[in-house]
DNA sequence: CATGAATGAGTGTTCATTCAT
DNA sequence: AATGAATGAACACTCATTCAT
C-alpha cells in the first residue's frame, strides 16, 4: 500500500464519511418533519452548513431521499436473503424475518419512517421505481411464507392471507415511528414480544 | 313549518352541505398526497373550482385540516364513549372498541390517514392542541383497558403493557391506509379477523 | 307636481341618499386606512352590506374615490369662486380663502385626507385628470394672490413666492388629518389662529 | 490590521452596503407609490433583481419599512439631542430644531414621506411600537419648547399651544413631499425662510 | 468544501369584480 | 337592493437550485 494510495483512500473514505453523515442528518430531518415539509435549508442547518453547500455533495433533494432509501432497502434485503437462504420452517422463518426487521429498524430508523410515509408518493417517479419492485417482492415473500405456514400446519387456515400479511407488515414497520435506540426495550426485546402476540395473541390461555 | 323557514333551512343546509363536500374532497387529497405536499390549488381542482374560491368557505388550508380532524375525532369519541359507558368486561370492551374503530375508519378514512401522518407535526401549533389531548385520552383509555383485562384474567400478564398498547393502536389505525369501502372485506369483517389475531394469534392451536 | 312625479322624486332622492351615505362611509374608511389598503369588503362591512352589493351602487372602487373627490373639489371651488368674485384686497382674500378652506375641511374631512394622500397617485390615470387641473388652478390662484399682496404692500417681498405658496397650502390642508368636527376648536377658530400665525408669526412683538 | 481582518471587514461592509442600497431603493418606491400600493416586485424591479431575491436580505416587506423608519428616527433623534443638549434659549432652540429637521429631510427624504403617510397605520402593529414612542417624545419636546418660549417672552402667549405645535410639525415635515436635493433652494435655505414665516409671519411690517 | 447572492417557479392567500338568484 | 358563490389576477413569501468566488 503506497502512501499515495493511502492518501487517496483516506480522502475518498473521508468524503464517503461526510456523505454518510449528511445523509444521516437528512434522514433524521426527513423522518421528523416529513419529506415534503423539510426544506433543504433545514437539512443544511442541521448539518451546520448553508443550503447551497449541500449541492456540492448531492444533486438534489430527491437524490438524498434516493440514497437514504436504497441504502436501507439494500441492507434490509441482504438480511432477509440470509434468512430465506437458511431453509428454515415457515414458523422459524417468520420468527427470523421479524427479528431481522426490528434490527433493520434499529439500524435505519429514520429511513424506515421516510419509506413508510413517502414511498407511495415517491414511487410515482421513475427514479424510485425500485420502491415498487421492493414492495412487490416483499409482498410475495410474505404471502409465500404464510401459505407455506398453513400448509405446514403451523398457521391457522381460517384467516384471510392478504389481511394477515397487511397485519404483520403494518404492525412491524409502523413501530419505526416510536422506536428509540437505547430505550427500555431493545429491538430484539420488541421482536420477541411482537412475535408472541403475532403467534399466540394477547389472550390468557 | 312556514315556507320562509323552509327556505332559510334549505339555504343553511345547502351551505353546510357545500362545506362538507369540499372538506371531503380536501380530506381525500390530503390523505393521498400528504398535507404538506397538497397545494390548495390541487384541492380546488379536485373540487372543480379555483384556488382562491376555497377561501370563500374556509379561512385557510390549516382551517380545513382542523375541521376535518376535529369532526373525525368528535365522531370517534362519541362512539368510544358509548362503548365505555356500557359497563362491559375488558375483553368485550376491547372487542367493541376495535369494531368501533374500524367503523370510524369506514366513515372517516381520509381523515384517519391525515391524522396518522400529520398529527405529530400539526400538534405543535396551538390551534391543534386538541390532537394531543385526544392522543393522551386515547392512551389512558387503552392502558386502563389492558390493565383491567389482566386483572380480570382475560389478557396475558407476561407482555409489556405499553408495547401491547402500541401494537394494537398502530395495527388498527394504519389499516386506514389501505382500507377501501365496498371492498372484498367490510369494516366489520376486518375487525373480526383482527380481533382473532389480537386475541388468539395466527398460530394453529 | 303630480303624485307620480313625487314618487319618482322620492325614489330618486332615496337612491341619491343611499349613494351619499355609502360614499360618506367609503370616504371615512379610505381616509383612515388609506385608499390602497382599504378593501371593498371593509367599506361594505362598515356600511353593513356585503362586498358584492356595493357594485349595485358603484361601478368600481375607483368610481367611489372619483365621486368622493370630485364632490369635494366642486364644493371647494364653489366656495373659492364666491370669495374671489368679491373683489377684496389680497390680504382680505387670503383671509377668506383660509377661512373657506377650513370650512371645506369641516364639510369634507375624509375626502380632503384622501385627496392629500392619494391624489398624486390617482392623477396618473385618465379618469382623474381633473385632479391635476384643480391642482394647477389652485397653484395659480395662490401665486396670483401672493403676488398681488406684495404689490399691494400687504405681504413681505423678501420671501420666495413658491415657498410661501407651499407653506400655506401644506399647512392648511394637512390639518384635515387631525381636525375633528365638534372638537375643542371649531374650524373658524383654527382658521383665525392659523391666519394669525401666517400673517404675524408666533414671535412676541 | 491583518489582511484577514481587512477581508472580513470588506465583506461585512459590502453586505451592509448592499442592504443600504436596497433599503434606499425600497424607501424611494415606498415614498412615491405608497407602502401598501408598492409591491415587493416593484421594489425588486427598481433594484434590478427578482422579487424573491429581496428575501435573501430582508425577512419581509415590513422588515424593510422597519429598518427604513428606525434608521431615520435614530438619526433624527441624534440630531435633536445634540441641539437640546446645547442649553440654548427657546428661540434659538426652535431655530436649531427646524434647521436640523430640514437637514434630516435632506438625508432621509423618502423615509420621512413614508413616516408621514404610513406611521399611523403601521404603528398599530407591535413591531412598530417605537413609532408611537417617538411621536410622543416629539410632541413633548415641542410643547415644552413652546411653553418655555412663552415663559422667556420669546413667543406670543395668545395662541393655542397644541395648535402651534401641530402647525409647525405639519408644515416642516410635509415639506418632505416636494423637497428635492440639489434643487433651487437648499435645505438650509428652506429652513431659514420657514423660520422667518414661523416667527414673523408673511405680513409686511 | 463552502459561501453568498441570486433565480424562477410555485405556495397560500387576498381582493376587486361578476352574476345568477 | 342585496346575497352568496365564484373568478382570476395579483400578492407576499418560500424554496430547490445555480454559480461565481
Amino acid at each position: 500500500m503506497s502512501p499515495r494510495r493511502r492518501d487517496t483512500e483516506g480522502t475518498a473514505a473521508a468524503r464517503a464519511g461526510r456523505r454518510a453523515e449528511l445523509l444521516a442528518t437528512a434522514a433524521e430531518v426527513f423522518a421528523s418533519q416529513g419529506y415534503s415539509a423539510t426544506t433543504v435549508r433545514k437539512v443544511a442547518d442541521a448539518a451546520g452548513i448553508l443550503g447551497g453547500s449541500l449541492y456540492y455533495h448531492f444533486d438534489s433533494k430527491e437524490a438524498m431521499a434516493d440514497e437514504i432509501l436504497s441504502t436501507f432497502l439494500d441492507d434490509m434485503w441482504a438480511g432477509y436473503d440470509r434468512v430465506l437462504a437458511a431453509g428454515l420452517s415457515a414458523r422459524d422463518t417468520l420468527e427470523q424475518i421479524v427479528v431481522e426487521s426490528f434490527r433493520v429498524i434499529d439500524r435505519h430508523r429514520p429511513a424506515v419512517v421516510l419509506y413508510q410515509n413517502e414511498s407511495k408518493h415517491l414511487a410515482t417517479s421513475e427514479r424510485f421505481r425500485y420502491l415498487n419492485d421492493s414492495r412487490r417482492r416483499f409482498e410475495e415473500m410474505w404471502l409465500d411464507l404464510l401459505r407455506r405456514g398453513v400448509e405446514e400446519g403451523a398457521f391457522r387456515s381460517d384467516l384471510d392471507p392478504d389481511l394477515v400479511y397487511r397485519y404483520i407488515r403494518d404492525t412491524v414497520w409502523v413501530a419505526a415511528n416510536w422506536y428509540k435506540r437505547g430505550g427500555r426495550l431493545s429491538a430484539d426485546d420488541i421482536a420477541k414480544q411482537y412475535l408472541a402476540m403475532f403467534l399466540e395473541g394477547i389472550q390468557a390461555s
